[in-house]
RNA sequence: GGUACCGUGGCCGAGUGGCUAGGCAGAGCUCUGCAAAAGCUCCUACAGCAGUUCGAAUCUGCUCGGUACCUCCA
């Protein structure tokens, strides 16, 4: 069998993995900022992270997953005016900072649920962990590559590029940045355009602060990443993921605190999914293009002909290598609904029925071809989680499922094992791996629908005294574990047992 | 301006120097009381130009077009 192969965003090239220590793995992926609600284009990262993290886990590792949540604030714009983006919306909103945090947090947590995400190992807050980040930036001033200016720390690159690589992972010439003739404000404070804030002052009307050797202030953004991840996963991990617009300065910059910090690059394998577009154009923020998720799950918004499931979209989006873009669209959407549909009702006929595994098989030819196509699974998967061509090959096996299904093809032209392995591969990838699962949204709307018209029957069959049919319905469904309930108001509800 | 990346059939998308994914849509057929579903078959593309090669969508160069990062951003 293939091993893993993944590639890495420092190297540029598809490297084979090997875990730092033997049959463990540290993964960090870089999580939300919640001061807002998450979008369409927050899908991405923690979906294909997840069939990462699902992927790992199948083969065996014993996987330390952390994905942080960003909960303090940060500066707009470096060197521009601070301002806590968390609190300024507080301010409008006239809620607590952490009021808004709590809400952002929950939603973001529903969200990952919907899609069938696996909750991370350790989901650490920047703001738990201001004491570990206040220690890291000391230890940078100690080495020699931090420096306090006012009440602010900023990180002196040009320093640190002087005997490492700053920009490797970014495609960044050092020089560049550090001559940049971008015009920012308040830059005064640095001893060089490209140095980054560690850890800023805080202005008086910033709500979130805390007391630091330097005065009142709050963390710089990317030292929460540095701090948490070594305080997890050590000073050196196996594998940092996050979006490509982290790479530079995010990514980067991680790399320079906690080399310098911990003596040793802090990354061995760096992933950068790529972004989701609409229209073309990057979904984000300052692009005015978003689409948020409790939009896409209910169609309400105007570029959504209707709603799309999490799992249309989770679907979508492996339908796509992690390292390209993806253009959302309506007829995407639901090429991808369809599709799924298809190769679920398949799924879920192959995974119910119980074949004679004992028989020795007709066809060898399809037989072959279905070994094939089952064992390109794990080739696939691990050259870089093509999730895609994962899909395709299930796609390639569908007609087969359904034609044994419709009798077409007759179950004994296949030989018991090869059923066999069929259906173990294709549980382990559906839903251990890819993480797919029956639309349990939709189908209970669609319960809802069909109680609805059996409620309605029975109501018309005790109206008309019509006990024996009532009663049918009644005790046929108690049999399947739905229970009836005549309320006293003449209104009939249901649960499930 | 700097640095990358991308340009695939009606749409979405995978991809290797030769054997030409897959999904959706469309057409025909089979099955079917009707319908749906399902199955079979068809539609065969790689921005343009030049080059390397026995052979390129895949390598090189140029042209055109697009995107991302360089500032918060998944």
């Amino acid at each position: 069998m293939s091993k893993l192969k993944i590639y890495n965003s420092y190297s540029r090239e598809k490297e084979e993995f090997e875990p730092l220590v033997p049959g463990h793995v540290g993964m960090y992926v870089c999580g939300p900022t919640v001061s807002g609600e998450s979008h369409l284009g927050h899908a991405r990262p923690y979906i294909t992270f997840d069939v990462v993290y699902r992927y790992l886990m199948h083969l065996g590792y014993k996987v330390r997953y952390v994905r942080n949540i960003t909960d303090a604030g940060h500066f707009e714009e470096e060197g521009r005016e601070a301002e806590d983006k968390i609190s300024k919306k507080a301010q409008i909103e006239r809620l607590e900072p952490m009021e808004l945090v709590q809400k952002y947090t929950n939603l973001y947590h529903w969200a990952m649920e919907k899609f069938n995400n696996l909750p991370p190992s350790i989901e650490p807050t920047a703001t738990g962990h201001i004491v570990e980040q206040i220690g890291m930036i000391e230890k940078l001033i100690d080495a020699g590559y931090a420096y306090v200016a006012g009440g602010s720390v900023y990180f002196d690159v040009k320093k640190y590029a002087e005997n490492h690589d700053y920009g490797k992972l970014s495609g960044r010439i050092i020089d560049d940045l550090l001559e940049t003739t971008r015009a920012l404000e308040g830059q005064e404070e640095k001893k060089d355009k490209a140095d980054f804030a560690l850890w800023k002052e805080a202005p008086p009307e910033h709500i979130m602060r805390w007391k630091s050797p330097w005065g009142e202030g709050f963390p710089g953004w990317h030292i929460e990443c540095s701090a948490m991840a070594t305080k997890y996963l050590g000073a050196q991990f196996d594998i940092h993921g996050g979006g490509m617009d982290l790479q530079f300065p995010h990514h980067e910059s991680e790399i320079a605190q906690s080399t310098i910090c911990n003596h040793i690059a802090p990354v061995r394998y760096w992933m950068h999914n790529n972004m989701i577009t609409i229209n073309g154009k990057k979904m984000g923020k300052s692009y005015n293009n978003v689409i948020k998720l409790t939009e896409m799950f209910s169609g309400d918004h105007p570029m959504l002909e209707k709603a799309f499931s999490p799992m249309t979209i989770r679907f979508f989006i492996l339908q796509t290598h992690y390292r390209s873009t993806v253009d959302f669209s309506n007829e995407a959407l639901v090429a991808s609904e369809k599709g799924l549909k298809r190769l679920m009702e398949a799924y879920e006929w192959l995974k119910q029925t119980t074949f004679d595994h004992q028989s020795a098989g007709t066809d060898t030819e399809l037989d072959e071809k279905v070994v094939k196509l089952v064992s390109e699974f794990d080739d696939f998967i691990n050259d870089d989680f093509n999730t895609a061509k994962v899909l395709a090959n299930m796609f390639e096996l569908v007609p087969v499922i359904n034609s044994i299904k419709d009798k077409q093809i007759k179950a004994d032209a296949l030989s018991g094992q090869t059923l066999l392995l069929l259906q173990t591969q294709m549980k382990t990838y559906v839903e251990d791996i890819l993480g797919l699962q029956a639309e349990s949204a939709a189908e209970e709307d669609k319960l809802k629908g069909v109680m609805k018209v059996l409620i309605d029957l029975r109501k018309e069959a005790r109206t008309k005294k019509d006990w024996a049919t009532s009663d049918k319905i009644r005790n046929q469904l108690a049999e399947i574990g739905i229970q009836l309930k005549d309320d006293k108001d003449g209104n009939i509800s249901w649960n499930m047992q």
